[in-house]
DNA sequence: ACCTGAACACCGTTCAAGT
DNA sequence: ACCTGAACACCGTTCAAGT
């Protein structure tokens, strides 16, 4: 077969295929990935610029698959909530995705629409315009960071008899997903407890 | 020349060299680093198991070089600043290198005092027993994530004329490195104003 | 113990050839 | 336009051989 009547691959294609792959543990690698399509290699590159191209490929699958949602009607703390949830289930759904997508540029328009809706909450919440933007990336680069803490090992610490409190502080902690999900909502819920005492103030 | 009278490498030459290599912009790759350290690639392998050898190794280099500080009498608050600041230069300082660490497990007991001076503070401050280490690692990931953003290009949002008060929100926002401080040390103030408020309740 | 050179499997990318 | 097979440069790892 040299040109099928329907095609075999598309970008779309190419990107839930190597998120599945990826997500499965498996290091993003192009050859392993055509041989799991059932294709050659040298096929990928019609359809996307090489391993680069895989990746824009994945984030073109998730973005859409997650951060549309309408805006809710609630307290601009809520609307935050619900908005930094979406990306949060992103990230957490995908923390290894997440990883590679560090490296390469974010185009998406969708994503503006994201952040814009957030901006939007925290005016109403009374932040001054000059934080805004800031705010918004305080925000992003914590749901960030927490998510690839879903990626240390279980047993962060590996805590020997020296520090015997914190021993037993890591031995009452729940661990893997609960865990991570609990980081989450606590930063979350410290932020914006932060964000209202600053301007409860101003 | 086969054994030298002094040796050529160490874990640490190759940690240092490692990372100036990987600061620079370059891949982590162990045959162009050997060829840096005017060295046979299979020599490595005497000192570091492979790469991932070669990543432990400069953390072992970085982790001595930032974390190690003794504890200064100041307010809880300012504690919390003062340890936070270590680990973010060293995150800061070596995005990159921070971005491969993410891989490999943590052993090294240095990160353990650093943790136990952090739910020292916190405890001072009157956060609730079962509320320290997840607020430490809230605060962890936030460092997390505020580092990385380093890593993402100046124009992170390419805003197209869609929607213009972000677009002179994101134009009169400072870039680089300058952006990222600054989201840093709002973000740790927001927590930290967070922290307060929940405890001034409690 | 520490370094070398050769060898091997494998990955990313390109390109001419096919429909 | 879309897929293939072959080819190339290069990377990570191993191992016997040297001092």
């Amino acid at each position: 077969m040299a040109r099928p009547r329907t095609a075999l691959l598309s970008r779309e294609i190419i990107g839930r295929a190597a998120i599945e792959y990826v997500e499965a543990g498996n290091e993003l690698q192009v050859v392993p990935l055509a041989k799991r399509l059932g294709v050659s290699v040298s096929s990928l590159y019609h359809h996307v610029d090489g391993r680069e191209g895989v990746i824009k490929a994945m984030r073109q699958v998730l973005i859409p698959q997650y951060l549309l949602a309408e805006a809710e009607p609630l307290t601009w703390a809520d609307r935050i909530r619900h908005q930094v949830e979406l990306s949060w289930r992103m990230y957490a759904d995908h923390p290894r995705v997440l990883q590679l997508m560090i490296t390469v540029v974010i185009e998406e328009p969708d994503v503006l629409s994201f952040y814009s809706a957030l901006v939007d909450a925290l005016e109403e919440a009374g932040v001054p315009e000059d934080e805004l933007l800031t705010t918004v990336e305080v925000i992003d680069a914590f749901c960030f960071g927490a998510a690839l803490d879903a990626l240390s090992p279980d047993t962060i610490l590996a805590v020997g008899g020296a520090d015997e409190r914190l021993a037993r502080l890591v031995a009452a902690q729940p661990v893997g997903e609960p865990r991570n999900r609990r980081v989450f909502d606590h930063g979350l819920g410290l932020i914006i407890a932060g964000i209202e005492a600053r301007t409860a103030i101003a």
